[in-house]
Formats: C-alpha cells, structure tokens, sequence
DNA sequence: TTGTAAATGCAAATAAATTGCAATAACAAT
DNA sequence: ATTGTTATTGCAATTTATTTGCATTTACAA
C-alpha cells in the first residue's frame, strides 16, 4: 500500500457491503497514504472536519471483522492500526522511541502447526507478529 | 508457572533490584497461579486490600522493562499480562468470547530470520505472537 | 537501630474507547 | 431525477484505562 485511488476505495467498500462514505473513504486513504500503523489520535488528527474520533472507531472495528484493517499492540496503552490490503507483513518496534521498521517473515506455517495441535479451535483466521528491540539510534 | 513459593518471589526481585514488598510479592503470586495472561482489573480485585490498581500498573511496568512479564495484545483495549519465567508460550484466542489457549510454536528462528534482514536494530530482544480464530463452542 | 531511598495509597488528571440518539447521507427502487 | 429506507454520522456524555503528584510509609543497608 501506498496510496489508494478513490475509486479503488470505494469499490473495496462496496465489495464489503458498506456505504461508500466521505468518511470511510478519507480514512482509509489515509492509512493506505503510511505503511507504519497508525494511531488513531494521528488519524483523527488528519481528518479533522471529515470524519470523527467515535466514527474512526467505529468504522476501524468493523474494516476489521471485515478482515481488510488489523490493530497492532506495540505494547503501548492505545491500538495502532494497518491495511491488510496486499503483502501481509509484521514489524520490529522499537521499546525505547517507538520507531517501526517492517520485517520481511511470516508466522503462516506456524500459524498451520499450531493449528494442529489446537484442541479447543478448528480454524486459525489470523495471527500478529511483533518483534522488539532497541534500535541503533537508541543503543547510544 | 504453577505456583511461586514466597522465597522464591522474593529472591527474583530481590536480584532484579527490587524491595520485595507484600504488594508486589502478591501480585506475582497472582500472575503465577494463572497460566493465562491477566488483566489488570482481575488482578487488582484479587489484590484489594493488598496492592492497589495504581501500583499493579507501577510494578508491570517495571517488571516488563526487567523482562520477567509480558504484556500481551489480544485485540482488546486493555491490557493482559503474564509471568515469563519457565517456558515462553503464544496463544491461540477466540476473537468471539475471548477463550485463550497456549500454543507449543515459537517465533525464534523467525526473530533471527527478522534480525538478519533488520536495517536500523542490530539486536531483538523478544516478540509477540498471537493466532485468532474463532473456538469450537462460538461456531455454533 | 536508624537513615534514606524506594515504594505505596489516595486523589485527581488525562487518555482511550464506547454508547445513545436525533439528524443526515447513500443508494436501491421507483 | 425523486424518493423511501436504512446505514451512517456528529455530538455529547459515559465509561473504562492509564498516568501523575505528593505526602506517608516501608524495606533494608549500614
């Protein structure tokens, strides 16, 4: 993701059975713009006047069970959020500055063993992967 | 984790530079009687009287920079925590009721994997991995 | 014992997330 | 194009989660 056309927005949006708002099409827009997760203080922050804090909420929680956004925990006390539009990928966060950097490796086949040896679940629909660390700017 | 013996709390934070106070000798008595992560609400009606939710924050807080608790992301918007003394584990989770279930895959290659690909961190210290899905019991 | 720094409890502040509801906008069906 | 229906929105108010400040207390080294 790097940037989204309107209309490529608004047909994801039909496709999953919402109403193509401004609102909904502002933001997604908006977290396609970044490849980092976004909080939603920055969000709400970037579309002041087009769409509000309670409705990034709300439509966030359900881009997600809809399967197309993701919340992220970089272990801090607010939710970040990403499109899951394209390469699914994970992130290496570090615990001092707080600075992303994407990492190139995926937990599917773990995802596959540990489905195997579930004994309450059935089905894995998606996992979260983060890795921590100091980065070198931070070491000094 | 199974149970901690009161010594046993007391030399940990003893040597993690720690006053082994009541309070915080009784919450990670807490966390270690429960495998599954824990909320800070849960604790702090465990702990009333003992340890209040102020210092519960306090002392996790701390505690995760020592890197003997974890606080892990299960898409809600509070937090759970969880010793990481004995085996480090991941958990599988019901996106419906919550249920949790420990998984027996790690992400450890994959953090060498991700390391060796990272530009600006030269070191990892730990990672995060959750799988979701939804339980047997809410697929009905 | 006792001095001292760390830790605590309590109150208050701030931040994050959720809810209710009347007004509005999207869009399917005319 | 117009209209009716229903989802969506904005706003205000709540609730929940987390953080901070400070006077008092406690652990423990000396």
């Amino acid at each position: 993701m790097e940037y989204m056309k309107r209309e490529e927005i608004r047909t994801l949006l039909r496709k999953e059975g919402y109403k193509a708002t401004e609102g909904r099409i502002a933001l997604i827009s908006e977290l396609a713009k970044k490849k980092e997760p976004q909080t939603i203080l920055s969000l709400s922050k970037r579309l002041k006047g087009v769409f509000d804090e309670t409705n990034i909420y709300r439509a966030l929680e359900s881009f997600i069970t809809s399967g197309f956004v993701r919340k992220i925990d970089f272990q801090k006390s607010h939710g970040y959020y990403e499109l899951t539009l394209g390469e699914h990928h994970h992130h290496l966060v570090c615990t001092e500055c707080g600075k992303v950097e994407d990492v190139d490796v995926c937990a599917d086949k773990l995802e596959k063993k540990a489905l195997k040896g579930a004994k309450s679940f059935s089905n894995i629909k998606d996992h979260s992967l983060e890795f921590f660390g100091v980065c070198k700017t931070c070491l000094r």
